[in-house]
DNA sequence: CTACTATATCAATATATATTGATATAACAT
DNA sequence: ATGTTATATCAATATATATTGATATAGTAG
């Protein structure tokens, strides 16, 4: 992440990943779900019986979250189970981490 | 961060702490600014001028940032200068390992 | 003092997005 | 086939917040 990237409008791809993930993840019900999902997977109902949400509420949540691949899904008869995707909160982790070696020095 | 803290509509001081930086800095205007802090303080007419924004939407945005203690200012004749705080970085570099700890186990 | 520069603030507006209400779909049970 | 359960989707609305335009303040220069 160079120093031009934030002059220029026109973010760098790597820059404009992480807004993406802040502006999805700095929503508290969203938070609130991944939270949830830590200790393992979770159907809909599940969901927002535990953080007592509307059902269309949270699917849409869950949509934000799948777009950014920040979640998954398992279907299991007419259940959905959703879940953490470890894989791309390395990724992110990795980017937050040179994010803010840049600010420390 | 413990579980009951996603359940509750009451969120845990530490949480919400959390989602409060990523709202604050999951804004691209906002993100520009602190990339461009970066390097070293800036007077409000640098910002605006490289960023190429208006004087007083840079001002609103650099309250925002100060709000959360994310820059601090040093005024010096009629100009302020603002830079990074590097301190609650590190506070929140700390939290935020903590948060992607406990996504990846 | 007057004009100018740098910044902040406030009200109005625009825009993005969270939430709700209603409906659709699809799997399952009877 | 009918009714039920689980989920998604869509349009409407509410809400939060980014942006703009106008103005205020305070320091500086002449």
């Amino acid at each position: 992440m160079k120093n031009k990237d934030c002059t220029n409008k026109k973010i760098s791809l790597e820059f404009s990943d992480l807004s993406k993930f802040f502006k999805v993840i700095g929503e508290d019900n969203r938070l609130r779900i991944l939270c949830l999902l830590k200790n393992g997977e979770r159907c809909v109902c599940d969901i927002y019986e535990n953080l007592e949400l509307s059902q269309n509420l949270v699917s849409s949540h869950l949509r934000v979250l799948k777009d950014l691949k920040l979640i998954d899904l398992r279907q299991e008869k007419q259940k959905n189970y959703y879940f953490i995707n470890k894989k791309i909160f390395k990724k992110y982790n990795a980017l937050l981490t040179k994010f803010f070696q840049s600010y420390e020095q």
